[in-house]
RNA sequence: GCCCCCAUCGUCUAGCGGCCCAGGACGCUGCCCUUUCAAGGCGGUAACGGGGAUUCGAAUUCCCCUGGGGGCACCA
């Protein structure tokens, strides 16, 4: 497939929602696939719902997933010019025509409609205004809006790639507004003037705007389109109740998945398999890997639900590919957020070492080591791990135990075993060490104990042992 | 209300007439491994919404029903 042109056109009034971001991923998917070009545009013609903001954050987020875009970002509030010369054309061909309708007008309408039992939207109202009349509307102040003509009769089909030939009879399409009374433009008619002047060839989007393209493209051939871009229109992603996912279903935000720890490729893959599947069923892939085998003719039909279980398991699964260094850089910002200047970038890399295997997040990486990065007189144990210490058999000994082997024992190792130190007790390994793990890293688990052990220090492990016992002593 | 789209395990999906009394993955769960928690290994649980039709044969084709979703803005 040569010459492949696709694009993604979010309105800018809001950060990236994951619905958006599944959308523009499919788009990148296509175009890179088929070394084609894919291309950014800002729809924001209604200009009191965009903000310059919300366009940053979009191109930042899918920086960071790692969309990147071949042109653009085009906003298409700098070619209001273009879209009402086609307004014009549109009016002069008579496919258009001058409504004076006001809001309210039509809202009274319309509800009077719907009471009556009779389906919402435009009733032909100004349709056909002879001359006069329109001056006479005119000259009562009203300002009019521009409709277009939709047929009377007949049926609409076009053909979409995911769901085949889609047919709808025009009769229930209303004639729709394409210019506000205030002059600016509309999403229908900016979307088919640029789709026709960038040369869009695949339209790909979600479903929900599968009713709205029959519009689309009556107006691109009134504009004398001589063709059609192929339309492929995505499943939705629903939430847990299976409406469209939105902000009440969780963090649908992009960049949250960002702040949250989740990595970017993680996420790409886990949005990829949403409607997708490769052909080999192999489900944990590389960007470059769900480029290689992505299909447009393998994307489902049906709405799916956006699985935070499954992301976690796709994101470990990522974070355990991570090379030491990527793992280290991709890691660092946050602990350097969570910790400050105490973080050490030896016992950092030594921590990163033994909790890769283990982590879900990047957040829960770094969250999981704080007991060797908060201040030694801010470090206590979580109430309820002390509880359960106290009540373990033979605890005071066991610390005394470990306290006295602690302070004596060779350093110069990979790690400090604490079983030897057990055995003669008569402790099992797994109950003596979780008080262990209590009194070295403030909770009943965590990081692998004698490597913990040996990351944080003599000085320190010493401290934090003698700690639990004294308090051990004080409060008998 | 009208129009459109969709329908396989709880979830994401494979399946495009016989290879399927339906395969994989997440989750849940049993066992193993094990210094905790994980990770990992080996098992288990669980689905073709219902009814017709076509066919020697239907998860796969067609129709109806039911169910779910989307749309019907001077939002996109």
């Amino acid at each position: 497939m040569a010459d492949v042109r696709v694009r993604f056109s979010p309105a800018p009034s809001g950060s990236l929602h994951v619905g958006s971001a599944h959308t523009a991923l499919f788009n990148w998917l296509f175009a890179r696939h088929h070394g084609g070009t894919f291309i950014l545009r800002i729809e924001d013609t209604d200009i009191t719902r965009s903000r310059a903001e919300w366009v940053d954050g979009i191109q930042t987020t899918m920086a960071w997933l790692g969309l990147d875009w071949d042109e653009g970002p085009v906003l298409q509030s700098t070619r209001f010019a273009s879209y009402l010369a086609a307004a014009d054309q549109l009016l002069a061909s008579g496919d258009a025509y001058e409504c004076y309708c006001t809001e309210d007008e039509l809202k009274a309408r319309n509800e009077a409609a719907k009471a009556a039992g009779r389906p919402p939207g435009y009733d032909g109202h100004c349709r056909d205004l002879a001359p006069d009349e329109r001056a006479a509307l005119a000259a009562e102040g009203r300002t009019a809006s521009i409709r277009f003509r939709t047929p009377d009769h007949g049926v609409s089909t076009f053909h979409d790639l995911i769901r085949g030939d889609v047919s709808v009879e025009w009769a229930h399409i209303a004639d729709f507004v394409i210019v506000r009374s205030g002059g600016t433009p509309l999403f229908f008619l900016a979307n088919a003037v640029d789709d026709l002047e960038m040369a869009i060839t695949h339209v790909i989007r979600g479903e929900d705007l599968l009713d709205s393209t029959h519009r689309v493209l009556a107006l691109r051939a009134a504009l004398g389109a001589p063709d059609r871009p192929v339309y492929a229109h995505l499943p939705l992603l629903v939430g847990a109740d299976r409406a469209k996912l939105s902000k009440r279903h969780g963090a649908v935000a992009l960049e949250d998945f960002h702040h949250d720890g989740y990595l970017a490729e993680a996420v790409l893959n886990y949005l990829a398999m949403l409607g997708w599947a490769p052909e080999d069923g192999r489900e944990v892939l590389a960007p470059d890997q769900v480029v290689a085998g992505f299909d447009l003719e393998r994307v489902t039909h049906s709405a799916a639900f956006f699985d935070h279980q499954k992301l976690d398991w796709m994101n470990g699964e990522h974070l355990r590919a991570l090379a030491p260094d990527e793992l280290e850089t991709r890691a660092r910002p946050f602990a350097v957020e969570r910790f400050g200047a105490s973080l050490d970038g030896g016992t950092f890399r030594g921590a990163l070492r033994i909790g890769q295997e283990r982590a879900v997040t990047l957040v829960a990486l770094v969250g999981q080591m704080d007991f060797l990065f908060v201040d030694d007189a801010d470090f206590a144990i979580e109430p309820d791990s002390w509880d359960r210490l106290v009540a373990t058999d033979q605890v005071g000994t066991i610390l005394d135990a470990v306290l006295a082997h602690l302070e004596t024992c060779d350093w110069t190792v990979d790690a400090i075993d604490l079983r030897p130190v057990l055995q003669p007790l008569g402790v099992k390994p797994s109950k003596g060490l979780t008080a262990v793990y209590t009194a070295v890293e403030g909770r009943r688990a965590g990081l692998p104990l004698f490597d913990s052990i040996h990351l944080l220090g003599r000085e320190r492990a010493v401290a934090r042992v003698r700690g639990a016992r004294d308090r051990l002593h004080r409060d008998a």
